[in-house]
Order: C-alpha cells, then structure tokens, then sequence
DNA sequence: AAACTTAGCGTATTAAATACGTTAAGTATT
DNA sequence: AATACTTAACGTATTTAATACGCTAAGTTT
C-alpha cells in the first residue's frame, strides 16, 4: 500500500474586478496582524482561501471564502484547475505560515483554484487586509499564487471567446462601449477596432442602450448601454 | 478550527474510444476477484482511478492509473472537474468496497477526474477487468461516476468546437473523412451535412490525404487522410 | 445490366470578420 | 468667438466562413 499520509485540501480564489483602467487581483496581506519589525520576508500577499471543511463540498468552501471576504454572495464563481505538486509548500516561510495558521502538522496542500468575476465598487469597505493589485504586474506572491493566477487569466481568456456573458460581471449595470473595449482588450492582451468592435456589440443582440448618457467629460458624451440577459437567451437558443 | 478530518484525494479517469460506430468509455470490474455467489450488488463498474500517493503530483497519479491499465505512455490527459460533494460516498456498498481496498477508515475521498482520449487497437490485450461500453448508454456504475462521465463528455464537446485537435487522438493515423464524421457528430450529438463538412475539412489546412484508399467496401472507395500536426500549427500562428 | 450505397465535387445565399474612411458632439485653448 | 482636441459613432467595400441543397462518381450486390 503506498498510501500513508495524505494531502490537504484546500480552495483558492482569483477574484478579478476591473476600475475602468486595468484588471485588478484581489489579494490579502497574510501577515497583517504581525507587527513589521518581527517580519522577516516581504512574501505577505496571497490568494484567500481557506481548507476545505468537513461535510463541506469543495465548491461551497469557495463560495465561503468569497462571502467571508467581500460581504458578497450569488457571485460568479467557476473552478478551473486543481494545484497539487507536493512542492507547492517548498517555500520555508509558507509552510511556517501554514503550520502556525492551522494548528496542524501540514506536509501537503492540494489546493482547487477557482475564479470569480465582480464589480470592485461593490466590495464591502475594505478591512485593510485586503488590497487590489494589477493584475499583469503582480509581486511575488506566496506559494505559487502567481502560478494559478496566470493559468486563471488564460482560462478567463479562453472563455470570453465563447462565454461573453461572464464579462458582464465585471461592468456596472450600466457602461459604455469603449469601457467594454477596453476590458476585452486587457483581457485578450491585444488591441481592437473600435469600429468593428462596436459592429459586433450591435450585432451580438443582448447589449443594448439605456436612457442616459455620459456626462461632464471633454469629449462627445458616450451612450450607456446594458446587457440584457433575456435577448442573450434568445439568441442562444437560435 | 473547524477542520478535523481530511478528504482524501484521488484521480479518475474518463477514458473514452472511438470504433467506428461509437464513443466508447472504458470501465473496469471492481469485483472481477470476488465470486459471483458471493456478490449482491450489480454495481461493480466504476472509473479506473486512485488515491493520490505521497510525494506524487495529482497529474502524475492521473498518468499513472493510464499507464496501469492500459500500458499507454505519452497520452492525452486532461484535468476537467474536481468532484467534492461530501456524500459522493452515500451508497453502502461503495463505502465498504473502498475501506476494504485501501484498509483505511475512510469517510470522504475528494476526486480530481480527467477524460482521455485513446485509439481503442493500441490497449493492451485486456486482462478482463476492464470493458469498453458505450458512452452514450451506460448503466449504473459506482460512486458517482455517471456524473463523472457525463460532466466529462460535456467538456469534450466544448472543447472540440476550438481544439479539434483532440480529436484526433481517437482515430487510427488513417481515417476517412466519414470516420472524422461520424465522430463529430457521435461527440456532438447531432447530426452535420456531409458535403459542408467536407469543405471544412479542406479549409482546415491540416488535414491532408495520403496516399491510400479503402479496399473491400460495397462503395465507392474512400481517401485515406492523415492529421498533420505542422500546418496545424503554423495555420494557428496567422 | 440494373440497383444500391457511400464518396466527393459544385453552386448559390447568407452571415461574420476585417480593413479603413468619415462625420458628430462635446470640452479645452487661444 | 474661432479653432484645436478628443472620443463617439456611422458607413462602405472586401474577404472569409457558414448554411442549404443539386448532382455525379466509383465501387459492390442482386
């Protein structure tokens, strides 16, 4: 039998919000109730997430930590990789962490990253543990959270391609179409025609315009638009 | 603290065949040894899997199951879901058949499942404990493996909208262009116009004749085509 | 020789993607 | 008050992909 031990389980989250200007990554501060003097690595930032409980299934742990975390619930929230080399925890200071956050004797995580899509104004006034980083120019993170958060952009990336109603989430009810542009573009990694970009938004059929326009900027006042979840169904089913 | 115990963690395979006619998913008997008199429960296919070793990445664990079963080295693999409900394990005969077989009181087992795609000529001589059966029309396996099953067929449809490549690990290095076919529209579930298909075919790039036909058919004989993996590529490129 | 079956090419129509020119409506500058 | 500046928004022409459907070709079976 070569079985003996056996690996912790635990979910992380990548929480992406986008500010109009760039993709954010919430992250929060391991380390924040240690006073500075007594630390000794600047590796104090990491996904949330949590171990996995008894009697509780993987996907409710992240829904959890995302409530505990934000205040939010009914959030998108998708699975999309599972972490499990048993040298994720090769750093010392992580597994230090580890041990002295768990009370246990920790060898091994498995960890179930999942990704989350949500309008940052809606996060709950933050505690201080919590910040938003950009998300294509991140620190060193611990663990190997820099790892899973780029295998989340690329699975973000991939899915917008054919799901684009997940990029909803990360709009306000109302925007414009150069904020939606500029969303695809940060996520996709390249620029767009905004000629024919706009082609495809009037094409798609579920985003439509609002009764209200932009105001106070030095320049032609953008329509608002909104996406329309029953025209999105309709022409699914087509 | 809220966590005790620990999940443990295992791998399954969804290892699905293609012969022609149908998408084949391979099973094996898990009380292959036991004696039939002895047997109560119909239950006996279930996913080959395992519990994820010490010191052993999950994808590995994963590689190594295929190559137990089916002798198969350097094959297509993919993670697709993790499946952590706590009462996975709610059928009786599937808690006792489990503890019995690792000889550990075990409450929960997380499972991380990958799907796989193999050219059903290249298993090995079977040894009797696994069967290939239809995918689209199994029985009542163990645990939670249907849903296992269909939840990695789901994801196979998906993906071969935009990596027709995968298909292709499931067809002879010959095929037919009705071969192709009939394996798209098996995947799929519907059926496709034949003489429009066939100009995606030739519009891929990538999918070029060789210089063979069939032989022995009550028809007019068809073109053998083979995948050419370098104008894949380079098509992809533009 | 005729019937049968699957292979394989063609044509016409519609829809989607791409490239790029131009005008419109505001604020800021002089 | 006129001009410059900036982003919004519409349009046209071309290419490429998707869909619908007609027809011929090359074998085997009866």
């Amino acid at each position: 039998m070569n079985v003996r031990l056996n690996p912790h389980v635990s979910v992380d989250c990548v929480i992406f919000g986008f500010d109009g200007q760039s993709l954010k990554v919430l992250l929060i501060d391991r380390n924040y109730d240690i006073p500075p003097e007594k630390l000794t690595k600047p590796l104090t930032l990491k996904l949330p997430g949590s171990m996995v409980y008894d009697d509780e299934d993987v996907d409710t742990a992240a829904t959890r930590v995302l409530k505990e975390l934000t205040g939010l619930e009914n959030i998108f929230l998708k699975q999309f990789h599972v972490f499990g080399s048993p040298d994720r925890l090769k750093k010392e200071e992580d597994l230090i962490w580890l041990q002295a956050e768990t009370h246990m004797k920790i060898k091994r995580v498995v960890t179930i990253a999942y990704y989350s899509l949500i309008k940052i104004h809606k996060t709950t006034p933050s505690d201080g543990r919590v910040v938003w980083l950009d998300a294509m120019n991140l620190p060193e993170l611990a663990f190997d959270h820099n790892n899973i958060i780029q295998v989340g952009l690329q699975t973000l990336q991939k899915e917008i391609q054919h799901e684009p109603i997940e990029l909803f989430e990360l709009l306000p009810k109302k925007f414009t179409i150069r904020q939606l542009q500029t969303l695809y573009e940060l996520i996709l990694g390249k620029k767009l025609d905004n000629r024919n970009f706009r082609k495809s938004v009037s094409r798609s059929g579920y985003i439509v315009p609002v009764n209200e326009k932009e105001r106070n900027v030095a320049h032609k006042p953008a329509q608002y638009y909104r996406f329309s979840h029953s025209r999105y169904l309709k022409n699914q089913k087509l």
